[in-house]
DNA sequence: CCGAGTTGGTTAACCGGTCCAGTCCTCAGG
DNA sequence: CCTGAGGACTGGACCGGTTAACCAACTCGG
């Protein structure tokens, strides 16, 4: 029988300091009032004792907590093997730890439990604030939350957010330079292969998408809305490429279908990219892992996820905030787009 | 300017429903010595007014908390990409949910930092406990984690675990099992791309590979200790392809390192399966989304989460546990295995 | 030598729950 | 009619911090 492992608390470590309670508080907050030599002695002491001061005691009187929450509303398989989000969730972590802040997630099935899920942290003062993404048209959080006052900060253009502060990424520039880079290329039939058309950055992709084809005065090509799964973007490529007139080159909207597609051209001995050329979105190491290599238009997750979390601190803060538009997705070409050369140039 | 939201408590309830606050702590927790009528009267009430216990409040008076930790070590470009953790997460919030608690997360860089992460977590009383991944052999973890008494599962074989309660599955058979069923196909030479070999895991693999060449009488093969990241595991692949011996089969320690192997016998011109065998490990969508696709050692990571988290429930509920073995890991073939037929057979 | 300021603390109320020790009421049994 | 038991509920101490209000002692200018 080990002695039972006595709690300590702050009155343990004011006793052996010889101080007040509060006097180990002021020390364990940094404000003024305590001379060096005290201060100092009472970090030795809390040192000796391996005290910490308890977050749910100092949560309650200060009314503060420093948990951050982050809810995913996608399929488990899904999130996965999406290398976005992870990267993504690092970002948060980086500028998170630097406050020791922690990352509060969960993996809900439906926008309407994640509504609930964010209320139900709230009203238990279990998150000091919220990121919230993958916004839709319309999106069913904006107002439920707004009421609750929760601060959040959304991912998705302005328009989106509905007056959520939000950190965004030019995504409808971003495919206006791909599409241009491919006619470039001088391919004229050019389809695309998006997320679910609800989600509010495939629609802002497919409308940009349209408009970029209408200026370049090219053909009207097929889009696909489907979802972000390999398998999806497997079957969208293989309906595309059935087409009478099939096209020369596909955007997909994440990595992973892109590395679906080129699996399904090599399954039907399309030549990529002599026959077609892919382009993917969100680039990450997968894309240089494939043979060819993946072009790709790619984009700084880590820093937005980071971006993302320092505007929610000053949402948190009260401070004023803008939308913030972080660096557009660039084009990183490789080796799977090229200038059509038709079967067995 | 709207009326401030006033923080509403457990009192405001209390007061609303004409009954004391400890009437409404014992409906909320669900204790008997309250009539019917009561208990709904005071559920209807803390609706309206949109109430919700503190959890703060609650764990400082309780001494419990909710919520418990998961520290990840790994580059965050690299969690990104190997599914297997996001999987592993969904099934851990697939228990956690039901009992609704929260999971912690944080990303270190190494076993220290995670030591100390730990450490506060548990002085802070922010987690009431953890779950492990990733044990090295001799892990540094061991013991300052047991000396802190912080209730912990470790997901590892036992041997690595130092008496922290474990659940693992039975790699030793799962390579055994992998390597009989090359060598059927009329395999000699299998070489095995693994993690980094001071992770314990990977030791457990390697060593179980060797036997089981030795078991069958099969040439001493070269394996390749690496990290998990795809990029090592292309220069593997391409190390093993260049000797002049080149091994006809190839098996990875995860799907990404497969991938970039499947993407370099493309960029040698090494056929697959024809010239060249490859057998993933931690099946995921990945491996059908390539072609040839992949065949793998495939695991029910989600699974495996939750059976983890479930050990830590009872570890945590100080119930007697053993090490819990999961599932072996199973052979799934698909295309990327076959009997040698040499070059352009 | 006095009063104002400053330095370096202490004290106690409070945060919002939980839970134990009672209190009050009802009802069965003797 | 009294007693005892059990059910329904209240009161208040307590969890471990923070913080505002207060205080003692020590400068220092006039």
């Amino acid at each position: 029988m080990s002695a039972p492992t006595q709690r300590i608390t702050i009155k343990d470590v004011a006793a052996a300091a010889g101080v007040s309670k509060g006097a180990v508080s002021i020390a364990f907050n940094n404000k003024p009032g305590l001379s060096e030599p005290t201060r100092e002695r009472i970090f030795a002491v809390a040192r000796d004792l391996g005290w910490a001061p308890n977050s749910s005691a100092r949560s309650l009187s200060t009314q503060r907590t420093d948990t951050i929450g982050l809810a995913l509303c996608r399929p488990a398989r899904l999130l996965g093997l999406e290398p976005f989000y992870m990267e993504f969730i690092s970002g948060i972590e980086s500028v998170l730890a630097q406050q020791s802040c922690s990352l509060l997630l969960r993996l809900v099935s439906s926008l309407d439990e994640e509504i609930d899920l964010q209320e139900t942290w709230w009203r238990k003062r279990q998150i000091g604030g919220s990121i919230l993404v993958d916004f839709h048209q319309d999106d069913p959080r904006i107002e439920p939350l707004k009421r609750l006052g929760i601060p959040a900060v959304a991912v998705g253009h302005p328009d989106l957010t509905g007056g959520i502060p939000s950190v965004w990424t030019d995504d409808a520039s971003a495919v206006a330079e791909a599409v241009r880079y491919l006619a470039a290329l001088g391919h004229r039939r050019i389809a695309r292969v998006g997320g679910p058309s609800g989600l509010g950055h495939s629609a802002i992709r497919e409308q940009a998408f349209l408009t970029t084809l209408r200026e370049l005065d090219l053909e009207p090509s097929p889009q696909v809305s489907t979802g972000f799964a390999g398998e999806e973007g497997a079957r969208a490529t293989r309906s595309l490429l059935l087409l009478r007139d099939r096209p020369t080159a596909i955007v997909y909207d994440n990595d992973l279908m892109a590395v679906a597609g080129l699996g399904v051209a090599a399954e039907m001995g399309v030549a990529v990219p002599d026959e077609l050329s892919l382009l993917a979105w969100d680039d990450s190491q997968l894309c240089r892992l494939t043979h060819p290599t993946l072009s790709a238009m790619s984009h700084d997750v880590h820093g937005f996820g980071a971006e993302v979390t320092r505007e929610l601190f000053d949402v948190i803060a009260g401070r004023a905030v803008t939308p913030r538009r972080v660096a557009t997705p660039s084009l990183t070409p490789r080796a799977s787009t090229a200038a059509p050369r038709g079967p067995r140039a």
